[in-house]
DNA sequence: TTGCGTGCAAAGGTTTTGCATGGCA
DNA sequence: TGCCATGCAAAACCTTTGCACGCAA
């Protein structure tokens, strides 16, 4: 795997570029494309998704599905032997993406699979609650389920 | 919270029926639909989405977002109170919901709230990876995502 | 009677696909 | 030159919304 898979075309290096740059967050195909045209090298939706896909299947991106309503986020991932180790916290208030490395959390996924059989899959999984700040003033949207 | 809202119409007490019957698994919308047309029962595509937004609001029944292109999965919550406490575990492979009752589970909840001032919030909160049997078995249709 | 629930159809938005063209190797 | 990548537009999908009518309370 991680096949750096075909040629190397200046629209998928901007594409790259994009996600690089904003890789402390994730971004939606949108705005990639918004980016893009203003930048002076727009880029076809199809040809976005279509890099997107082979991105997230080379694992240098990784996708998110919040609500299926909204569209997919992408999130370009530094290190992806990291990455592919540690579970990431989303907070469903302000929507930041936390990466989690702690020893302790990884511990959990040994655990589940010795003693309920189950191979948790960390590079799909994703924590939803509330970040410190979040937490801590706000109170909207309180929904309680 | 929980509000045992509005009417009760033939056509809602169906759905529920029909969620209740495959608890133990998650079902989408078109295989509602699909369903109940064949009981003899149909119901508009509309309704369906409005009366599940408003179980799944009433907590009565969880909604699960897989990978956006399938269509969301719901699913029938037994017991709200217990699912509020647990975790839940999902295979990828066959989409068989599993309810963690586990300390040990829990008290990642706890370590991250103190070591990581997040509070995660359980009943968003899914594990995704493959189950015994599929991990076992199967090796699976080269799926990405 | 009141107003929520339902149906149908249309709209909205995201993602995919087809086909011809252009560019990397 | 061969093949992948790109663009554009159309299609496919899932989900939501508007409006009129029916039914529960």
């Amino acid at each position: 795997m991680k096949r750096e898979a075909g040629y190397n075309t200046k629209q998928k290096e901007k594409l790259v570029d994009f996600l690089i740059n904003n890789k402390d967050k994730h971004t939606t195909v949108q705005e990639i494309s918004a980016y893009l045209s203003t930048e002076g090298s727009p880029l076809g939706t199809a040809t976005i998704y279509r890099q997107l896909d082979k991105l997230v299947e080379s694992g240098v991106v990784r996708k998110f599905v919040i609500d299926g309503k909204t569209g997919a986020c992408y999130q370009y991932i530094e290190n992806e032997h990291e990455c592919r180790e540690h579970f990431h916290l989303k907070c469903i208030s302000c929507g930041k993406l936390i990466h989690l490395n702690c020893d302790h959390l990884m511990s959990i996924n040994k655990h589940i699979e010795e003693h309920h059989g189950f191979i948790i899959d960390p590079s799909q999984t994703v924590f939803y609650g509330r970040c410190a700040d979040c937490s801590a003033g706000v109170s909207e949207t309180d929904e309680q389920v």
